[in-house]
DNA sequence: ACAATTAATGAACACTCTGTTTATTAAGTG
DNA sequence: CACTTAATAAACAGAGTGTTCATTAATTGT
């Protein structure tokens, strides 16, 4: 537990130690870990683990806490979009650019996020994500909107829009990274403001 | 591992490690779970644990198994459901029978579902479920439409849907179950067929 | 370039939990 | 009531934990 960052020989460890744990969280998930295998893995001792993380639930909460750090700044740069200014984006068919950047930034960070947020995974990280994503949605509803004109409760909204959200992200590590970012953001827009039955393309009679 | 389910003592010792064993995972995760802290709050001997279940993952493996099948034939004995016939619900503004089924069970079996759904969760758990949903999703997009005239990649939209249901699910749980499950399914009837933009009440203008 | 600093190592420690086995006790069965 | 079998108690080796301490090696600032 020291906070020296400069030294190279911290640098080289920790950097060390969070790629194997990437690795072996997706092997065999965070209960499979052990410390010793862990340190066997990564060519090091098991006491310079312990100079460096509480324990391994340490090691995941620090891991966790630098990327949910990120990824509210991201967000936060661009908090000041409005719905009518994305409405605007999406008259254009482009993306609101700070949409396009989350994606960018989970694409540089793939293999962490795929663990993270696929089977072997930690749920309280797909919380916090998903925490992230309500407090900057795309569509800022709690500025814009009484609770008293909305056609559901605000919370369930919200919950469905978050986790509609990172279920995308989640598809989208989990298959691949087919598809670019800024198609990814495009894909959000268009079923949030469209809706889910009109992008089947089904004719929607009853609605207008 | 036995499977003479009639015994009584049998059927009294599971029931209490699964009691337990809720209990537990809500407390302190799966991770923090020892077999020894478990049977002794159980009140039964460790030994004891050990004739029942093979370890401590597979008694989480038993116990998902059980709720994965039981939501599997709620959500399949209704699967004949179409698109047309769903509209016809909601235009009644009535939620086809079996999400509220759906909602039904989840609220008989809550403390064990909100635990699994929850932060302490289990994400494969998590990816079941919403394999499931998906499997007989409200919007039976399958056998309806070609991907040609989606709007948007139909892996994504059923993973954008797949995962909101259970995102609204899991809030609900969260917030203490509070609406009915009537209410609930409505909720997701009303947002998947509206869209998140317009159950907001926000004027659309460019939707035609 | 060198002395001072400190990170990394290797070995040892007591400790906790695991999964299994054995003989014995107690409960449920037909 | 006799039979079957679930539950118990105690003991076991094995593996991992988190800590300590003396030693080695790498990095830093001057």
């Amino acid at each position: 537990m020291v906070d020296n960052t400069m030294d190279k020989r911290v640098i080289r460890t920790k950097r060390l130690i969070r790629n194997v744990f990437t690795e072996l969280m997706e092997e065999k998930g965070f209960e499979g870990i052990t410390v010793k295998e862990l340190t066997t893995k990564a060519d090091i001792n098991r006491g310079t683990f312990y100079l460096h993380y509480k324990d391994k639930q340490d090691l995941l909460e620090q891991c966790e806490e630098q990327i949910i750090n990120e990824i509210n700044d991201i967000l936060k740069i661009e908090r000041q979009l409005n719905l009518e200014e994305t409405l605007n984006y999406y008259s254009k068919y482009e993306p609101p650019p700070f949409v396009v950047k989350l994606f960018d930034y989970i694409l540089e960070n793939a293999s962490f996020m795929k663990v993270m947020l696929g089977p072997n995974g930690d749920p309280s990280f797909q919380i916090r994500m998903k925490e992230s994503l309500r407090k900057n949605m795309l569509v800022k509803i709690e500025e814009k909107f009484h609770k008293e004109q909305m056609m559901v409760p605000q919370e369930c909204l919200l919950a469905y829009i978050s986790s509609a959200y990172l279920g995308v992200i989640q598809y989208w590590l989990e298959s691949g990274l087919k598809e670019s970012p800024r198609d990814m953001a495009l894909v959000l827009l268009k079923i949030t403001f469209l809706g889910p039955l009109t992008v089947t393309g089904f004719p929607n009679t009853f609605k207008s």
